[in-house]
DNA sequence: ATTTTATGGATATACAAAGTTTACAATAAC
DNA sequence: GTTATTGTAAACTTTGTATATCCATAAAAT
């Protein structure tokens, strides 16, 4: 019940970009302000572009930009791009749905769990990651 | 960010036990009818005794029992039992605290997830969860 | 004493997340 | 049109951890 690290560097990323929309980034400058490795941000970078978020260019002066401005892009599009669909229970056994599906006591609480999250993820922008970084505290 | 099957386990069991609570069940008979692969649920169980969920008895007519009224018991605990205190990130990196966690725009996000989440668990008791399956409809 | 049952720890397996490598394709600049 | 730069793509490796198994031990009822 973890946020994924890849889904961390996402989050990053965007926030970073989101304090400077339409700046151009290359993924290189990025990787390096963020701490993230290249090849492995390549990937990253790679689903937020097919899922419309980031605009891509190759060559020199290539790079990413937001397709959108932060604060029109919400986490839930960035879980998703990066997760897929949001699901918190799998109810799958090797060989079909689990035995209990049918009638099981436990779905109503992790169907209760998923929309409480959908709803904040759809509530929260970048944009407001961005802002909680300027007025941020520093400890 | 799913539920592990541990959790699961964990929980179809108490369910199980608190359709008969006062009753007293045995490893293998829970192991059975539950599908759980019976040295695996030897562990789940143990988290839930050392956590006070459960009292157990060995010998000949030994087995589990709940320690108090399914009504009592909140899936707070069950989860903390199993997972122990509920966290949805890490914020570690290999050699201590992530870079940017002095003034993380994430973490208010993930906060607010977290708490939502607790209150969800700790609003719903394994009674709940064995109504359910007693009113349930079948599909 | 013997049988039943839980406890504890060591070990194995499986699978997915994270990271790496390499080859390739697009494009800007000269 | 050649070259340097940057993103794309897919295969592969590594690592970590959830899940599962095995086996030896301890408690207690009969």
């Amino acid at each position: 019940m973890q946020v994924s690290r890849t889904l961390d560097y996402a989050v990053r990323c965007l926030i970073h970009m989101g304090g400077n929309p339409g700046y151009k980034f290359s993924m290189k400058q990025i990787s390096e302000t963020q701490h993230i490795p290249q090849n492995y941000l390549a990937k990253v970078m790679r689903r937020l572009v097919n899922r419309g978020i980031l605009r891509s260019k190759v060559g020199p002066e290539g790079g990413y930009m937001l397709r959108k401005p932060p604060r029109e892009l919400s986490l839930r599009e960035v879980y998703e791009a990066i997760e897929g669909e949001i699901r918190i229970v799998d109810c799958m056994d090797e060989d079909g749905p689990c035995a209990l599906y049918e009638n099981c006591g436990q779905l109503p609480l992790w169907d209760k769990l998923k929309f409480s999250m959908i709803r904040i993820l759809e509530d929260t922008t970048i944009a407001d990651m961005v802002d909680e970084v300027r007025g941020g505290k520093s400890h």
